[in-house]
DNA sequence: CCCTCGATCAC
DNA sequence: CCTCATATCGAGGG
């Protein structure tokens, strides 16, 4: 039988959740804010209210940019509360979850789930299930959302992104091609801005453009996997099930720097600090890592990335710290001023048995 | 095959 | 002026 899987996507979430527990936001503009400690409005936007985006301030611009283009509405900048936002999730996911055969969490707003058992692949019991859904979500946190029904997960991540907010968005199989041929490329997931530039300079702008190549042309000019990705999205094409997430590959922290440094002794304290929270993140789900990164954005947003595997498995922060060192020094050979500092570890062994089996020997 | 690194996407 | 976290791919060296 064919599949439904639905995709759901909670409606500007961190701003929505500041407007469910401060009802009186909901009438004026409102930016949930990342404020890097550097100048009082450095930082970005991470997720704002239609009413601030009808001015331009969405996700991901500066605040200042954000301040001038608001300015004199009334708008409200909030800091991030990811202790709040977290808890809403769990609820609201706790609730899709039981409307699922199958239920995979993507990070906090967004969830997959495949329904093809329990509506025996017919699309109007699917319908049905996906505006319960959405019922019941109001219902447990007065949190609105945006659906997308389909065959497969990647168009029902394109049909959910379709009508927002509070949106419902159903594609049949044989709707597919209709429904993705006049659709901009970007809709596609996994065409972001370069990609997108790419085929624009290949005369393409829409997904029915994309539809008319062939797979050698896309896999010649992206590779292999990228080619063939694109070929079948464009033809609503995704095999990928629905499977619920198992722990994290790796687990990381990054941080921006209260100023600009090429100098050691001013980013070591940094780093040992940044250590320690990845330690402790690995270390609260019991896992071991192997391989530890240390990740710098340099002024002019360039990145430089250093890594290196260590002998064995471990959890000890001292070794991590001693790692991060080493590799901050070599990162710090070559010109070039740090904006942001990162740690990272991968590679990871541990809780459900992961990794090489033979570590244990 | 293993490792490192940059690039890309997008939460 | 430019947040934060994770996953994946491919190139290139060994």
């Amino acid at each position: 039988m064919e599949r439904i899987v639905l995709h759901v996507d909670f409606d500007y979430f961190y701003a929505q959740c500041e407007e469910v527990r401060r009802p009186e936001l909901r009438s004026k503009p409102v930016c949930v804010c990342v404020f890097s400690g550097r100048g009082g409005d450095s930082g970005a936007v991470a997720t704002a209210n239609y009413a601030a985006r009808k001015f331009g301030a969405g996700s991901g611009i500066p605040i200042s940019l954000a301040k001038r283009r608001l300015e004199g509405t009334g708008a409200e900048f909030l800091p991030v509360d990811f202790a709040h936002y977290d808890g809403v999730s769990d609820a609201a996911m706790h609730v899709m979850r039981g409307h699922a055969d199958v239920f995979e969490r993507v990070g906090r707003d967004e969830a997959y789930l495949d329904v093809t058992a329990r509506t025996g692949g017919d699309y109007a019991r699917a319908t049905h299930l996906a505006q319960q859904l959405k019922n019941a979500v109001r219902a447990a946190v007065s949190l609105s959302c945006s659906v997308g029904v389909s065959p497969n997960r990647m168009l029902s991540k394109v049909a959910s992104d379709h009508k927002k907010p509070d949106g419902l968005t159903v594609v049949r199989p044989k709707g597919a091609a209709a429904f993705l041929a006049p659709l901009g490329l970007r809709a596609i997931p996994g065409i972001g801005g370069k990609t997108e530039k790419r085929l624009a300079a290949m005369g393409l702008a829409t997904v029915g453009d994309l539809a008319r190549l062939d797979v050698f042309a896309l896999n010649r000019e992206f590779g292999r996997r990228a080619g063939t990705h694109l070929y079948n999205a464009a033809r609503g094409i995704d095999g990928e099930p629905v499977q619920e997430r198992g722990e994290s590959l790796q687990y990381g922290r990054i941080t921006t720097l209260k100023r600009d440094s090429a100098e050691y002794e001013f980013l070591e304290p940094v780093l040992l600090e940044l250590c320690g929270q990845v330690c402790a993140a690995a270390a609260a789900d019991s896992r071991a890592f192997r391989s530890v990164g240390v990740h710098l954005v340099l002024s002019d947003m360039a990145v430089r990335t250093r890594s290196r595997m260590l002998r064995g498995p471990t959890c000890s922060l001292a070794e991590l710290q001693r790692a991060a060192c080493h590799l901050l020094r070599g990162a710090l050979e070559e010109p070039g001023t740090a904006r942001r500092l990162g740690v990272r570890v991968a590679d990871l062994s541990g809780s459900a048995g992961q990794g090489d089996i033979t570590s244990y020997f």
